[in-house]
DNA sequence: ACTCATTACCGATTTCTCTTCGGTTTGAAA
DNA sequence: TTTCAAACCGAAGAGAAATCGGTAATGAGT
């Protein structure tokens, strides 16, 4: 899948800074890094075009927003065949209030992490997006008091280092 | 809490173009917002304080990290006083495995979403970070084959249109 | 060890963007 | 209608991004 991409200590560096703040100017990046700007540049450059850098994204206060719940929905599905694995991810790409889906393997098949309005707002999905769709036998919903997510993100290279 | 901040329509397609894109120019987000550069400038700084706008991430490919594996831990707390919840929450967040921590309510008390280097290091992981706390009194792992991320955030307000 | 080719790096320059600031518009309340 | 505060704008100086030609490092093959 991946082109067995290799990075050095500096690509981990601007990784892991890009990941604390990802709208860090080019200029400091460079500057911690211990880089040139135009070096620097180029490396993330070459980083995104690898695919290690995926994207940039804000981290929003839900609230303002409207969504005043939010919860963890473990599906099981009635059969594994991958039609019906492909057509039920279809269909929750198509579900406004997802916001993350965990396929995973145990007694469910997957944790999808979605943001409503209220309680009324969530019984009413989990029937429509859930319950009535064919390919799911049986889902459980929990509520999300909080999360926290930590932006150091491990790392588990052996880099020599420079 | 939060200051019972409002938002009208423009702050929610800037923060909509921030979430889609952390790294979009101030110029380019002032024109699709439909705003002069300077006064897209002050509302994202106001929205940083209202603390609207929480921070920006790079969203970062696991495998050339070498993170090999991802699971979510199912956490059972022993009891639930608030010293011991306080003291386990302490805990988890000096976990570098830790990617975020979901406070759920239900059979569990938390979903923990761990990225290791392979099994033995989860499964070592599960046994020094989760198993041998005081504060647990039963975990439930689960592999995580893939997660997709919505970036789309819903927005549930009516918003008069401009 | 030497050569050659490839890759990464750097600094200077140009181009473009960010940021500030004074003045203007807007809208609500008196 | 007047007043006030908040939001907006354009212009301009400061600053950062992006490019490019030249140089140094790297590594494979002889």
């Amino acid at each position: 899948m991946s082109k067995n991409v290799e990075l050095d200590a500096k690509d981990v560096r601007i990784v892991r800074l890009l990941r604390k703040n990802a709208r860090i100017s080019n200029k400091e990046l460079a500057a911690k890094a211990g880089l040139a700007q135009s070096s620097c540049l180029e490396r993330v450059r070459r980083l995104r075009m690898a695919r290690v850098l995926t994207g940039y994204h804000a981290d929003v206060d839900p609230d303002p927003l409207g969504i005043g719940l939010q919860a963890m929905v473990a599906v099981r599905l009635a059969r594994h065949a991958r039609a019906d694995v492909e057509a039920f991810e279809r269909h929750l790409e198509t579900v406004t209030e997802v916001v993350t889906i965990f396929h995973v393997a145990g007694a469910n098949d997957y944790l999808v992490h979605v943001a409503v309005r209220d309680s009324a707002h969530l019984r009413e999905l989990a029937l429509s997006a859930f319950t009535e769709r064919p390919e799911v036998d049986h889902i459980e919903t929990q509520l999300i008091f909080a999360h926290r997510r930590n932006h150091e993100l491990p790392v588990y290279l052996d880099l020599e280092e420079d």
